[in-house]
DNA sequence: CCTTTGTTTCGTTATCTTACGAAATACAAT
DNA sequence: ATTGTATTTCGTAAGATAACGAAACAAAGG
């Protein structure tokens, strides 16, 4: 019996890798202080100071969400400034509204 | 300068937990599946056939889905009878919803 | 009781994740 | 030129994940 050689459709692979970027606590915080806030940009120390991690490991997580299309960082520098890549989040909401029904 | 210690709110670390749940393919195609379908149930075979993993990596994939509540089995020897977890279904989209504004 | 059937568990391997502190970077201000 | 500040990258370690085939299991049918 042979096994089906299909793979999983683009829009699946998508909504994975959103949903992987959204896997963390930590990130799940960092996306909700971007829509709570109006202007849905931060500097990394801002948030550093109210999370309970290393600012090394919170580094990671950042990279994790740009990596993942989420988010994306615009140097001012000493300064980084993460701001929401609105696109992407839109496509987000899309896929998990459409999963949802 | 002192870190706080707080830790993540119970639906920050809710809402990564089925995250984490939806962040490989074939877990969103399995809830995909279970969504689109009215009876909202299936046998681990039916399934198996359409996707391009073996049965027992399948396995793992719907005991991560149980694991996280998604979904619970009912056995019906020698078939298992997966189906949605309806309550933590309706927390996760409430969850997701309420991160997307 | 033996076999078949559908499914899971086991054993294994390779890769990814999370975490930390230390060191590096990059610019600003002294 | 040196120092300070904000942040990342590096190095490392522990643990989780995804994948497979082989073996085990549990019930039904002969």
């Amino acid at each position: 019996m042979p096994k089906s050689t299909a793979l999983f459709t683009e829009q699946e692979i998508r909504l994975a890798r959103y949903a992987k970027a959204l896997s963390h606590p930590a990130r799940v915080y960092i996306m909700e202080y971007l829509v709570k806030n109006a202007n849905r940009c931060f500097y990394s120390g801002t948030i550093s100071d109210e999370l309970p991690i290393a600012r090394s490991t919170l580094s990671q997580h950042l990279s994790a969400l740009k990596d993942a299309g989420l988010i994306k960082g615009e140097i001012n520098s000493p300064f980084i400034r993460y701001c929401i890549q609105q696109d992407n989040w839109d496509e987000t909401k899309q896929l998990f509204t459409n999963l949802f029904v």
